[in-house]
DNA sequence: GTAAAAATAGAACGACCGTTCGTTTTATTT
DNA sequence: AAATAAAACGAACGGTCGTTCTATTTTTAC
């Protein structure tokens, strides 16, 4: 199976599974919240998630809301564990089950295009995260940058696996290498969703190709 | 001299020098006022720029700077404006000295690295205000999209310009070498600033040489 | 030097923020 | 069905925000 660690740090804190339990009400809603708050962040960042607001969205009341999280600190952590969670689904998980080497690595980058396609509308917390909380220490920066660096260890080990089956050169630098991608990732991001360029989405997955064929061996053709 | 071009389309508002004229007061207190504004939005961003802050930094009272400005959306305007200065100033101007061609490609990037290294600790507001108004319609937004586009028309030109001059490969395609460039300008941001990974500068320079291996021709070794 | 003009200060405003508290409603258990 | 626990509400607090207004000081012009 999918190898589990890329999540196995980041505790889960909304629907416990107590095994055979089903859901009590305040879990409920709490999970209806964050997926509201969610969306929420991606349009206005971490910064910009008013509880007030949230509560409008949410149906509820300003208290309401934040009795389920006990601060507005404690509700931006749960956002970041949950997109974290989403991420995880989408792009790691998927791209697993693709054989080792350079099949999964193709397929990490597709999953991870295709989800920065989609976050083209709804925001990426990733992105907006880095910028917010570049220069604020505290307890939202250290979940933003451990879920980050967990994600970019992933990428990490999927370009070493990728060496290590033959498919990439052996003097292939797999930091070098990641910096680019994610590079390509984040010029898709701002020329998308800021400039509203268009074209932008093939651009990314010819620049991978570029990057892939510098790295290569004679082997995988 | 230099192609002004980058420049025309973004007047300038402070120290509007008419000529053979001193400044007044009031200009002078204001370019002071706006150059602590620009290192405060460096720390905070556009959205996190507030008039009381700004106003304790300058030794002044909220309502001396507010006056200034008339409003706080014109004095994150005059802020993008000023950052576009700086910008020209630090990356394009000096790379105009460059000999056409490839010479003055690779002075821009040079350039365009440096300034990006310095703003790991200062911060940069083309990149923090692209996540900041990405969804958020308005003058300031309308103000970052068109000097970002200069600054890119800018590079797309010198990128043009090394193919004319037979530096680099005939089929090369300058949206997708400009996006691939910037790629690594925003990847170096994040992972230096962000994430504090060392090493990122060395890097992003290994990156364009990589990016230009691809489209040099053979004639430019 | 004096009058006009510009620049700055200070207090106050309404709006929104996160948070607290006591109450009421709803859900769960016995 | 009664008793208990959990969840949601609504009002209020202190704080910060951008903005407005009036008064005062400082700079400029004649």
């Amino acid at each position: 199976m999918a190898d589990p660690v890329l999540s196995e740090s980041v505790p889960t804190d909304i629907a416990e599974s107590r095994p055979g339990r089903n859901l009590h009400k305040g879990q409920q809603t709490k999970a209806a919240i964050l997926d509201a708050a969610l969306a929420l962040a991606g349009q206005v960042g971490l910064e910009g998630l008013s509880i007030g607001a949230l509560a409008e969205v949410a149906g509820m009341s300003k208290s309401g809301v934040f009795a389920h999280f006990g601060s507005r600190e404690e509700l931006q952590i749960s956002v970041v564990r949950e997109y974290h969670r989403r991420f995880e689904d989408e792009v790691f998980f998927p791209a697993m089950k693709a054989s080792r080497g350079l099949p999964r690595l193709r397929q990490l980058f597709a999953n991870w295009i295709l989800r920065t396609s989609i976050e083209i509308d709804s925001g990426c917390i990733y992105i907006s995260g880095a910028v917010e909380f570049d220069d604020r220490p505290g307890p939202v920066r250290d979940a933003l940058v451990e879920s980050v660096r967990i994600w970019h260890a992933a990428v990490h080990r999927a370009i070493a696996g990728a060496k290590q089956a033959g498919h990439l050169k052996a003097q292939t630098d797999e930091d070098q290498l990641l910096m680019e991608i994610h590079g390509l990732i984040l010029a898709l991001h701002y020329e998308a969703r800021f400039l509203r360029n268009p074209g932008c989405i093939p651009r990314a997955h010819h620049g991978f190709d570029n990057l892939l064929r510098q790295h290569l061996t004679d082997a995988a053709s």
